[in-house]
DNA sequence: AAATAATAAATGTATATACAAATAATGTTA
DNA sequence: TAACATTATTTGTATATACATTTATTATTT
């Protein structure tokens, strides 16, 4: 039984929303530790895992950081530094913009683009079998998740 | 309005389950973004509040490091360093253990305790108007996520 | 009691977040 | 066109996460 309160020892909450809040971070915490030893053995961290996501929406069109920036779950996170440790791992091509020399063109590389097939699998299956919810619950989750953002 | 489509420009989900695991990812963003904005002014981090807030819940008696890594919302955090960064800031006391050195008792300091009382009153509020639910609803967000864990 | 195992905490290193500031190029305006 | 503002990206610094390793102490076994 999983319950919040056991989780974190704590016996109550000041409110319904106030146990929302803690609920919602270590439920976090939970998810982020199945993601991350997921993607241990392929040398990348779900963040990078992300950002590759993002690019190959592009089909093939390049992207700009602050493009990628923008569509970063995490709207604080660096993209320049990523796309750095990217670029090093070979898995996508940077260089300057021809139109605009502020900018940046990125790319997925090929070898992107493999391992982004290879992983995918196994992440969308890891997702599926990590929220114990019926489709039905798990639509609800989802409604109340946007709805909660306001 | 906040669909998760629209925050992060992504047209389609493979499924539910795989939308619900970006929308909890980006729902941390946004709670985590706000949480630091509030706590900022007080020259404390969210995770070191939450440790002041377990050993408060100590009632006077000391916590060692490990029992204080147990309740924490994130149990891959270092419990060892944010004890020694509160520790600095005359947060709390730390002192060997008595019946066993390898032990630490910590306890809240006096000063950590006006400090809680003062940001408590802050956080909660913030908590109650940053998530955009009624009673039921947010009753039922508690409830998917402590099944969602299984 | 000596050797070994187990436990508690600290430390090392890599990655990422958070936010401010610097740098460089382009746009705008006087 | 020179001065100024804006935009894109990078860099700096502090905090935290993730996980392996080390150190110190206590417990167990032979």
């Amino acid at each position: 039984m999983g319950k919040i309160e056991d989780a974190i020892r704590q016996k109550e909450f000041k409110d319904p929303y106030n146990k929302a809040v803690v609920n919602l971070l270590y439920t976090h915490s939970y998810l982020v530790t199945i993601q991350n030893s997921l993607f241990k053995p392929y040398d990348i961290s779900p963040e990078q895992y992300n950002v590759l996501r993002i690019l190959r929406g592009q089909n093939g069109q390049p992207t700009t950081v602050s493009s990628i920036q923008d569509r970063m779950l995490n709207k604080m996170s660096n993209a320049s530094r990523l796309v750095e440790k990217l670029k090093t791992k070979g898995l996508l091509i940077r260089e300057e913009c021809p139109t605009d020399r502020r900018q940046v063109d990125v790319v997925i590389s090929e070898k992107g683009l493999n391992l982004l097939k290879e992983l995918e699998v196994k992440v969308e299956e890891s997702n599926r079998t990590l929220i114990h919810l019926n489709e039905e619950e798990v639509a609800q989750l989802n409604d109340l998740l946007d709805k909660m953002r306001g």
